[in-house]
DNA sequence: ATATTAAAGGACCTTTTTATCTTTTATTAT
DNA sequence: ATAATAAAAGATAAAAAGGTCCTTTAATAT
């Protein structure tokens, strides 16, 4: 449903909402790190979402990526369509090219409302929002303990 | 969520359901034609499905796939699995390895519902079942207009 | 100004998935 | 028995996804 790349890029543009600030930015390896996301990889990902407007970066020291209050009214959709674009996402469960409420395939009305359920959240609630919602619920972006020693200024 | 190769193993074991019997066997090159998939990956794929004893063969004229009463008891989940494996379908929807009820990541609430839903169909619904409603209902098993031609003995 | 830091960019490598081709084996109609 | 047929088996090839490495560019603390 999703490649492994765009998973990346939520759990760790999550992060960054949740961790980073315009005067607290995050690099590549401690994000990476935290999340348990290989390095170079993440870094690939991030230039992509830089070029997307989807984060925020800055170079040399004290750099590092974070979010601004623009970054952060995107929403998780648009981190999905910038990585694995949104065809992947509207794709019929059984790879028919045409599947709707007139030519259904044989699971359609089982995925369809699943997909309406998870497309709406992803829409609808601005990255910012998704986080705090996490947040609040004390949900998980990694199976590690996050140490939160760089937090420290 | 499921590969191509289980998509392709789905739609055309359903096709053997509703077209084929044992004494009407369908030879790979027309289930390919039919379901609009490339016939020696299907082929491969077949090959499994029979050592699987999800689908039954026989070679030589005449010979080809079908399904026997038992093999429409099987289950869809049973071709998920034999194709995939079932790690595949059981994985987090955001790649977190450790991810249920206890420590969810951030859609585990949303996206459990649908996982329940659509894999009790597969699991509780057996091949011929499965075929029954769908041909009931009227569903697609291609965008193709799948002539009838080859049904007369 | 300069050294240092961290992202950007580009080339490349590996693994997995998808797909093809050729030869062998089993079945059956004749 | 034999020729024809269709699956089984095995070896490869192509494409996509996932991942790494090295050089260049920009920012900043000193």
């Amino acid at each position: 449903m999703l490649s492994r790349a765009s998973k990346y890029a939520i759990l760790s543009t999550l992060f960054l909402a949740e961790h980073s600030s315009e005067t607290h930015k995050i690099s590549v390896k401690v994000i990476a790190e935290s999340i348990d996301v290989p390095n170079p990889f993440l870094a690939k990902l991030f230039q992509q979402l830089v070029r997307g407007k989807i984060i925020s970066s800055t170079k040399g020291p004290n750099g590092g990526f974070y979010l601004t209050k623009k970054n952060g009214k995107r929403t998780v959709l648009d981190i999905i369509e910038n990585i694995d674009g949104l065809s992947r996402l509207n794709e019929c469960f059984l790879g028919l090219s045409e599947c709707d409420g007139l030519n259904p395939c044989p699971v359609h009305f089982i995925v369809e409302p699943f997909k309406n359920g998870i497309l709406g959240k992803f829409r609808d609630l601005s990255i910012m929002e998704f986080s705090k919602e996490i947040i609040a619920q004390g949900r998980k972006l990694t199976l590690k303990d996050i140490s939160t020693d760089f937090e420290k200024k």
